[in-house]
This record gives C-alpha cells, structure tokens and sequence, in this order.
RNA sequence: CGGGGCGUAGCGCAGCCCGGUAGCGCACCGGACUGGGGGUCCGGUGGUCGCAGGUUCAAAUCCUGUCGCCCCGACCA
C-alpha cells in the first residue's frame, strides 16, 4: 500500500474525546472514527487489524473441527420469545417491519443456533457439531466506552456447540479453551483464563480470556502460588484474622460521623471492627439489609446471587422510613428487614449503626444479637488470602477478550433442538456457547505494548509487517529504489506499506512510530551515498545498516524476534 | 437511569462572566526556500458559534427548551 494515496489520517494533536490510551492511538494512528456513541468507521490501517485477527481466529476455529457459518444480523421475534429472552433485555435492539412483524437486531446467536438445530439435527450421528461465525452483533449498552472497548455494534466471532451429553459438552468445551489460548498467544497479548460468573441464564460453567490493562472493565483475583484466578465478581478469599475487643454491648455517641472512616477516627479503631449496613430494595422480596466490614465493598452481583434478584440501593429517602435512622447511623439491632451479613462477619465482635441518629452501638455480634444469614458479598482486596491454598492474592483490572460458557439444554429444550440417541430416546441436545471480540484484542494489544511514541503491534496482527520511509521522494535514486524494495517485499509475501508521500522526514519518522508497524526500512543519504539502508525493530528500536541483498532477510529476523 | 463536564473551521482551543465586525495554533490550497525526527517565509480557502424558541436596536455571549458527545457510577446473556 502506498500512503500517498491512502486513507490513513493520522493525527498529531490528541482528540479531546478519548481517554484510553489505545482510543487515543486508535484515532490518532487513523485506525478508527467514530460516528456515534458506541459506533465506528474501521479505515484501511484497522481493518486490516482486524482481518488478521480474523484469520487467526479462523485457522484455530477451523483446527478444532468448526464449520463457518454466517447468521442473520436481523431476527424473527418469535424465536427469542419462545427462549423467553424477549423480554427483560434493555440492550435488545427492537424494530417493527413494514407488515407490523416483530423483529430484532441479534445481540448473540443461541436462538438461530437452536432453531437450525431442531430442524437439521435428527440423530446422536450428526453429533458432535462446531458452528461458528465472525458477524456483527448489535447491542444498545447503556454506556458505550473507551472507544472500540464497548461498543453498540461489533464484530464478534461467536461459535455454538451442539453435544450429545455433558461428558461430549466437556470435550467440546475443552477444545474451546485450548483453541483460545493459542489465538490470544499467536495475537501476542498477555493473558490469565479465569472463572466467571454464569449469571442467571442457568449455565453450568464458564470462563473468561482476561488481558491485563488499565482500560480494562473488570477485575480478577488471582493467586500467584496456586493458580486460581477467578472474576472479583465470583472470587472469594479469606481476610486476615482481627483482634476483637471485649466488653459488653453499648451505645456510642457519633455525632455528625456518617461515613465508615469518621465513625472509626472519632472512635479511635479499625475500620474493619466496624460494619457497614447498606439498605437494599428487590423487586419482589422487598427491603433487605445488607452487611459487611467497614473496610469491604459490597459486590452487587454477589448480592443478586445471594438473594436470588436484582437489587437496587435504597434511595436515601426510604431509609428512615424503615429503619428509623438516617444514612449514616443504620445498623442490624432492631431491623425489620431481613437481614444478610458477609460471612466475614461471622463470629466476630463490631461497631454497628444504633438506628438512632448519631449513635453507634459496640460490642455486636452478628447472628447472636440480630439474626441474619450468611453470605458471600464482599470485593475482594489484595493481599487477602486465596480460599485454596491460603497465599495472598492479587487484583488486577482487565480486558475481556474472550469468554466460554456451558449452556446446557436451555435452548435447544426451548426451541426444540431434539436427537435421537442410540436406544431411539428422543433427548435434547447439549449447547455451549463461546466468544471472542476481534475489536478487543486490538485495543488490548495497543494497551498492552504501546510506548511513549505510539503503537507498537505484535507481528501476528499488525496491519503491515514492514513499512519503507523513502526519506526524499524528489530524489530519484531513493523513490526507485523504494519502488523496488516494495516489490521485492511483495513477492516475498511481506505485506509492505511504502510512505511516498512528500513530506519532510521528521514527519514520516513521526507517523512511523505511531502506526506501529514492526519493522520500518529507511532509505535515505546512506543508500544515496553508500547503498545502506536503515532497517529498526518498531519495539526494541534495535537499528542496523544493512546493504540490498541483505534487507529481506533482516526484516525477516526481526519480525520473527517480535 | 443518577452525578459531573463539553458542544465555536478537519483537529486542538480562546472569546461567553461584562451583548456591538468570529479569533489563535495545527491541518488544507498557491508560491519561494528547505530536506534524516512533526521546518521557514509570503499569500489564501474554510464557520447556519449543536439545534429551536425567547429577551434585546443588536445574541457565540443573557433566558428557556432540546439534541449530541465525553467521564464517573449503575447496567452488561
């Protein structure tokens, strides 16, 4: 490709929108625009990103047996009604056609996979089956984010399992996971597998694809010693043991000490004697009072599993009502809600609210002076320890880049994805369902290798694998040889950029580093002189003069050294 | 949905408080010089000041409404 004809508009000021690091370089490197919240225009330097990411995918889906498949972005309503997901999804794009027939835009594919499915699949013969597709989803995030990060329309390679049994479906979910793990390794990103959450759909087990960023959305516990490593919204952990002072229950005067970290100076104690009582609202089973230690954070899916609905935080008018205190001096003793406690709490001896305005009460234990139940509902922190082998664990902020997920018969018993087994019994086939954002991996390989002067992509994805400055394109002798070199590198199967535009070297060499491309020729005064050309490592900046003969086989050195 | 911020040229911003000819840098076009890390000089192009009402002799500026975008939180099959 030549730049002087191209669209790659690289930016040299910082676009005041953008705050992730790889948002920023994406639209500066001209990878991206966006053209509404959540939606974006791939150029030619991110599409191409994005195809080879693509292929690489494809090689590892095709390895492990899957068939390619393209499913409508559009869907019949009926299909998600008879899953009983139609309602109940605000993300759920929902359009009318001109004859007043339901339809939506796919936000995933379990209900076409399940319908194709019932029809074509008879007998335990045509199992085990592989389906997958790189298709569009579209979903109306209550936030999009971080540019390409989340998104309400992208590309997602979703593939579908379809299993006689769960020992198949094990089968079918392992060759998932090790398919993953050599495309997020060919991709060059750094990477942790995860436990994750199977949410209320009634999976049985799953995983998530974690790379470590700073712009990331979630956040793992992991144990260095062991291994375990699990979403914080699943991760549990054993916190340190406390000293609980004696003495008898009594009322504290806390005047004007509302929050967690006044009520523990004014006292002079630990904020994790203390415990913080929040006053939740569900749906259906009403107010509920949750606790846990001072110095924890309720984790609200915790919550929703431990109380089996969504809740929602009470708003601070509701809480005097129920609890005869204001926000800032509620607690257990005397609550008429029920009441469900972090099993941290368990026989211990705290600092509670009086439910009495500017009081505390010292010297309570949970489920001995106020009952309660017992639950996991506590973030976990660092250093706390690992439930497995009692070493300190680790917290980091991560990028989802792919996920697996045990379905089970869900959907193929609701849209009636049946087979015959070998005895002639009519069973209903086992689903899982697996995904991967080809988006993701871009920006988390930006964040993941980008330095002060921009992108510095893996070989495996990059747009290009070598990119010529032809230093003086008004000197003849340079753009010939540039000219020459480009081809050269096609017919050596290098994909190859050539920047022939006019303009002075400070820029090329500017925008150079900025696209990243591994590996950047430079053909200048030395070749003019002396027939050298510069050939440098995009990451270790590592540069060497080589003569002609040599070049091809010095980029190729260096792209393989990464 | 709750909280905060911002909409003025392609990009980054000033002007708004205190109403009176719409500006700066970069980019872009023409010319001259220059040519190894975002050059210099000269001359240009480009704006319904997000949109709609209102106040006023006069609105980018004041008032009301509305739309869009960003950030934090909530949500996220």
């Amino acid at each position: 490709m030549h730049l002087s004809t191209s669209l790659v508009p690289t930016l040299r000021e910082e676009p005041a929108e953008a705050e992730a690091l790889s948002h920023r370089l994406m639209l500066r490197a001209g990878l991206v625009r966006q053209l509404a919240a959540g939606v974006f225009v791939w150029l030619p330097m991110g599409q191409r990103v994005l195809d080879k990411v693509a292929a690489i995918i494809r090689e590892e889906m095709n390895a492990i047996g899957g068939q390619e498949i393209t499913m409508p972005v559009i869907h019949p309503a009926e299909i998600w009604k008879q899953s009983g997901r139609w309602d109940g999804i605000p993300e759920m794009f929902k359009l009318v056609d001109r004859h007043g027939r339901e339809m939506c835009l796919g936000m995933t594919h379990e209900e076409v996979v399940a319908w194709l499915a019932a029809r074509e699949i008879k007998s335990y013969r045509d199992l085990p089956q592989i389906w997958y597709q790189i298709q569009t989803k579209e979903r109306d995030e209550a936030r999009p984010r971080s540019g390409v990060l989340r998104t309400r329309e992208f590309v997602m390679k979703d593939s579908y399992t379809l299993d006689p049994d769960d020992a198949a479906l094990d089968r079918s979910y392992g060759a998932h996971e090790r398919a993953y793990r050599r495309i997020f390794e060919r991709c060059g990103l750094v990477f942790h597998v995860v436990q994750s959450d199977t949410g209320m759909m009634g999976g049985h087990s799953a995983h998530e694809f974690m790379a470590p960023s700073a712009a990331g959305e979630d956040e793992i516990a992991m144990c260095a010693s062991c291994g375990y490593a699990a979403n914080v919204e699943l991760a549990r952990s054993v916190p340190p043991a406390l000293e609980f002072p004696q003495g008898a229950r009594e009322d504290v005067a806390t005047p004007n000490a509302r929050t967690i970290a006044q009520v523990a100076a004014l006292l002079g104690i630990d904020p994790r004697l203390t415990v913080k009582s929040l006053l939740y609202v569900a749906p259906r089973g009403g107010p509920i009072l949750v606790l846990v230690r001072g110095d924890h954070n309720l984790h609200e899916r915790k919550l929703l599993r431990a109380v089996g609905e969504e809740c929602r935080p009470a708003h601070p008018d509701e809480v005097p009502a129920l609890l005869g205190a204001p926000v800032g001096s509620v607690g257990p003793l005397g609550a008429r809600v029920p009441i469900v406690a972090d099993e941290t709490l368990r026989g211990g001896t705290y600092v509670v609210g009086a439910n009495r305005e500017g009081f505390h009460v010292r010297g309570v234990k949970p489920d001995v002076d106020f009952p309660c139940r017992f639950a996991d509902l506590h973030a976990v922190l660092p250093g706390e320890a690992c439930t497995v082998c009692g070493q300190a664990l680790t917290v980091e902020r991560v990028i989802e880049i792919g996920n697996i997920f045990k379905l089970g018969t869900k959907f193929s018993e609701a849209l009636g994805a049946r087979y015959l087994d070998e005895t002639g019994q009519e069973r209903p086939i086992v689903m899982g369902s697996y995904g991967i954002g080809p988006a993701r991996i871009a920006a988390a390989a930006i964040e993941q290798r980008a330095d002060a002067d921009g992108i510095v992509w893996p070989p495996s994805i990059a747009p290009f694998a070598v990119h010529i400055v032809v230093v003086n394109v008004r000197d003849e002798a340079q753009a010939k040889a540039g000219e020459a070199l480009y081809a050269e590198c096609r017919e050596h199967g290098l994909d190859v950029l050539i920047d022939d535009r006019n303009e002075r070297p400070g820029v090329k060499f500017k925008d150079a580093d900025l696209l990243g491309i591994p590996v950047r020729v430079t053909l200048g005064n030395a070749w003019v002189k002396s027939g050298l050309v510069e050939v440098r490592s995009r990451r270790t900046r590592e540069e060497r003069r080589v003569p002609r003969d040599e070049i091809i086989a010095t980029v190729r050195e260096l792209l393989e050294a990464g």
